[in-house]
DNA sequence: ATGAAAGCGCTAACAT
DNA sequence: ATGTTAGCGCTTTCAT
């Protein structure tokens, strides 16, 4: 079913079956009526790679993650899928090879990249074309923007306040990925602090941001009898591993050790006890991520982008 | 950059350079190195609407779920995707409005259908054209694949067994919302358990599949005196909420009640007591669904679509 | 081995 | 208000 056919039902030209189709002025009305009974009765729709291959867009904004686990992930989504489809945009969410794919073959006509994966240049070059918002990095360019969780900044502040006010000497800091910027801007912020402080030492583990390993993390701390005042990790799901491993050995916290960590995912309300941490409005910034780069696209001038949203959340774990 | 300015570069005729650029025999050796050398400096890719349109086809794989959310969905996608990259198709993860607009424009060349919003006509409809996998309806069609979740008969099985077995008496139901095919499916079984074991009575709590209403319905049994011998709930997010309310208020798991769950998700390791659920595999689901679909557009005659792997994992809450 | 040209389905400029 | 037609960028048939 092609508009060609819609057209020989009606009884119109291609053109004039495509203005009623698209809903413009100067079609009568009972043509278009006619039309639009052929369109429905042949059960028509448009064929999107014909009007995208035309009208040299598709409405289709690119979100490429670097994997779909994780809660932080959910809540972003949920946040740009809720303003694109108010502004009439498709979401696409993709990760791994196709992401570059639709990216180069301008199957989408903006992204929004959070995926460390996809390389400096490969943005740069096409950012030419499509509008690109970069989570992961900073980087400058025409058509790229740019929006970061204060990572530094926030873990600096945090560990200050806390430190000065609970007064902890002994502290572990519990790591992401080596390779992970985020992670190491958040420790960063931690070595500042720290100094800061004029704390000269503190333990250092190296994890890879899963329960798992922060659990890990947790029972080594209690073999090598090295439970410190404070526990500092660079997510809440290693936070809550940690806490996991302290609770089954019965090592009290807050009194005996703290913990704290930083995202501010769902289940740290339902740890015990619940989880201190650095929360991210990762639904609002998915919106206005969403918000803007439909602004970019229609040409609305606009503020700049603006960074997430982050507030400390003191619970129950310091 | 398109196809023709690659052509003029490197002094060829558009059709060599398709020729050259797709890799097809009967093209010089030289003229390849020429063309694509030229298509490198001119940094060209090819227009994926162009080739989609001309090929009725997109290799692209629609995924349509009805919320980022949940750690159900993150497994699932990882499989389809894992797949999907190895077979060089592209996935579309949407969610909302967009992912009708998808099917019925022709976006995608298949889909996975894991969204109840999405109505059987529509996917009746468009099937014709496109291949599509239902995981959350029976439903039957030429181009239609339906797997699915035994629910009736996991939940079944699971309640007879550890009843018989640890002979709980007093059975209280933590429900998903009634509009949940799913749920419903789940506490089909559950009834049908009861009847076999001939227990007449139990309590039925109205939840919404989260945390936070599992917490509340484990507030509620405490208050009003109706802590049973067995929560069974519908799915492992709101035992979580269960085990947490029983566990502010000491009242001991298992010893005192049992609690027990459905899905499998990663955290039901992470609580405490670690908690007994009917697990289902569902990176392997989302890996086999893909490669099902896969052979489908290519037309290999395959086994029939089976359903997911499930099995119940006791581990300490019963 | 290479090129000319038709056509995928659609939109929009132009003509009537 | 409606129709004719060019052309978006690509693949592929057919001719050379």
């Amino acid at each position: 079913m092609t508009i060609k056919d819609v057209a020989k039902k009606a009884g119109v030209s291609i053109s004039t079956a495509s203005y009623a189709l698209n809903d413009r002025p100067n079609v009568h009305p009972q043509t278009r009526e006619r039309v639009l009974k052929a369109a429905e009765e042949l059960n028509y729709f448009p064929n999107a790679h014909a009007r995208n291959l035309k009208s040299q867009k598709s409405r289709n904004i690119g979100v490429f993650i670097n994997g779909f686990g994780g809660p932080i992930y959910s809540d972003l989504l949920e946040g740009i899928n809720l303003e694109l489809q108010k502004k009439n945009y498709n979401i696409i969410v993709s990760s791994g090879k196709s992401s570059s794919v639709m990216l180069r073959q301008r199957s989408v006509d903006a992204a929004i990249v959070f995926d460390e994966k996809i390389p400096n240049e490969d943005i740069i070059r096409f950012s030419r074309r499509q509008p690109i918002v970069v989570l992961d990095r900073v980087l400058q360019g025409e058509n790229i923007y740019s929006s970061m969780i204060e990572n530094e900044r926030l873990v600096y502040e945090f560990i200050l306040t806390i430190v000065k006010e609970k007064g902890y000497k002994n502290i572990t800091y519990v790591s992401g990925p080596k390779n992970s910027v985020y992670g190491m801007d958040r420790y960063k912020g931690f070595l500042k602090a720290l100094e800061e402080l004029n704390i000269k030492n503190h333990n250092f583990i190296q994890c890879d941001f899963t329960i798992n390993s922060g659990y890990e993390a947790g029972f080594n701390m209690i073999e090598n009898n090295q439970i410190p005042d404070l526990v500092y990790s660079a997510n809440d799901e290693m936070a809550i591993g940690v806490i996991k491993a302290f609770n089954e050995k019965n090592i009290e916290i807050p009194n005996r050790v703290a913990v704290a960590g930083f995202d501010g995912i769902y289940i740290t309300d339902y740890t015990t006890p619940k989880l201190t941490t650095i929360a991210i409005n990762y639904f609002e910034w998915g919106r206005q991520l969403a918000g803007f780069l439909t602004r970019v696209l229609n040409n609305i001038s606009v503020y700049p982008l603006v960074n997430p949203e982050a507030k400390v959340v003191i619970k129950e774990s310091v």
